[in-house]
DNA sequence: TAGATTGTTAATCGATTAACAATC
DNA sequence: TAGATTGTTAATCGATTAACAATC
């Protein structure tokens, strides 16, 4: 049964179950009924204690002496991660990034359904991306409307994604996806996850320097 | 100063450092020498004690009852962080997400130099992105090895990317920035960072069920 | 039943925030 | 000098790890 005393749950709870889904959804495929924390655990590379703490917080889903049945778990963090319904979700900005995005097959097969593509550039507009034809940036708000899209996902240049979202939250989306190396400013009522692809890379070359001055 | 006594940096603290390079950086466009850990701390949305921990860490950057010079600070970060050298990057797996990656032009100005490109595709073989010749994946050890290459980047599909890894590993890379949703396994001198683009997505996803259900 | 493994409480660890002396 | 702001120490907060009773 699911947990109703939701809240209390920690963000690094929230990013380990998308592995925890990707992880029981490969074990499934493999042919397992049932896994334990232990094993689910050993392949992802967190505790075990860690995976009992994190799906505690939402309910009791295993049984005791036994482990957790692959199956059902899967279907409820599904629920819990809102992925077991379809999102649309719009991208504006088809530079390289926002043209692989839009072409990124593993997103369907978690609910999300590209909705509509934008790009300011008329040489870009009218293209067909992986079936969507890309509209002009000026067709956002009532596009955005008539879709029924629910996430906004930013890929233009720094300079232009403050705007960019503000005009996304007027036309109604519930979250923004932002790519572009800025912080940007929403309302509380809107969901915003934001990507800095440099952070990583950056990590990488402090750790390097440690290892090799 | 420099502070000798490196190792006890958090996690959470590198991962801000390249934040804080970068609003340094426009700050700088803007034409200011001297900033606040106040003022830095209002435009990325971090507290001051904050940001002046995390630099404390590495050294005393700051004058008391001044702030912050903005070159200076911006040249000590960009050593801690190793972006003041040339790190050569190699792309293996040039599908939608590796292209982008191999056009990203913001790598450039942190000392990141595009050196190769793989892709096991013969219909790519040859072909030339952001100046430089795609090659065969037969080719990757001799390559990594005569062009220096220490930085290896992974956008094959999940079942690949240990094969690849491993194979980079053994031509003699330093580090590994994989894309592809899989847990990786490399020697501890091989430093490994993980992007997971489907995290950020579910998330979002996550926290607008609460919001709407 | 005996062995295994969960769910949960307590202990530890680490990171953030608050406070303030040092000093420009 | 007075006001401002750093660097650092202490207090708080939160997350992870350890331990174990419950129970399949």
């Amino acid at each position: 049964m699911l947990n109703p005393k939701y809240g209390s749950i920690s963000r690094a709870t929230v990013d380990r179950l998308p592995l925890y889904f990707r992880t029981l959804r490969l074990i499934k495929s493999e042919g397992s009924d049932i896994v334990s924390s232990e094993e689910l655990g050993r392949r992802i590379g967190v505790t075990p204690e860690q995976i009992r703490k994190d799906l505690a917080g939402f309910g009791a889903f295993g049984k005791k002496g036994v482990g957790y049945h692959v199956a059902e778990l899967l279907n409820n963090i599904g629920v819990i991660l809102g992925i077991d319904r379809r999102w649309n979700i719009g991208i504006v900005g088809i530079g390289h990034l926002g043209w692989a995005l839009a072409n990124y097959r593993n997103f369907a097969s978690m609910g999300f359904h590209l909705s509509a593509l934008f790009d300011q550039n008329p040489a870009l507009v009218g293209q067909v991306i992986n079936g969507v034809e890309v509209l002009a940036v000026s067709d956002m708000e009532t596009t955005i409307a008539d879709r029924n899209i629910q996430i906004g996902v930013i890929t233009v240049p720094a300079p232009e994604a403050q705007s960019v979202a503000d005009r996304m939250v007027a036309a109604g989306v519930h979250g923004i996806w932002n790519f572009a190396p800025v912080r940007i400013r929403v309302p509380e009522t809107v969901q915003l996850v934001s990507e800095d692809l440099s952070v990583g890379l950056t990590t990488l070359s402090y750790h390097l320097r440690r290892q090799m001055p």
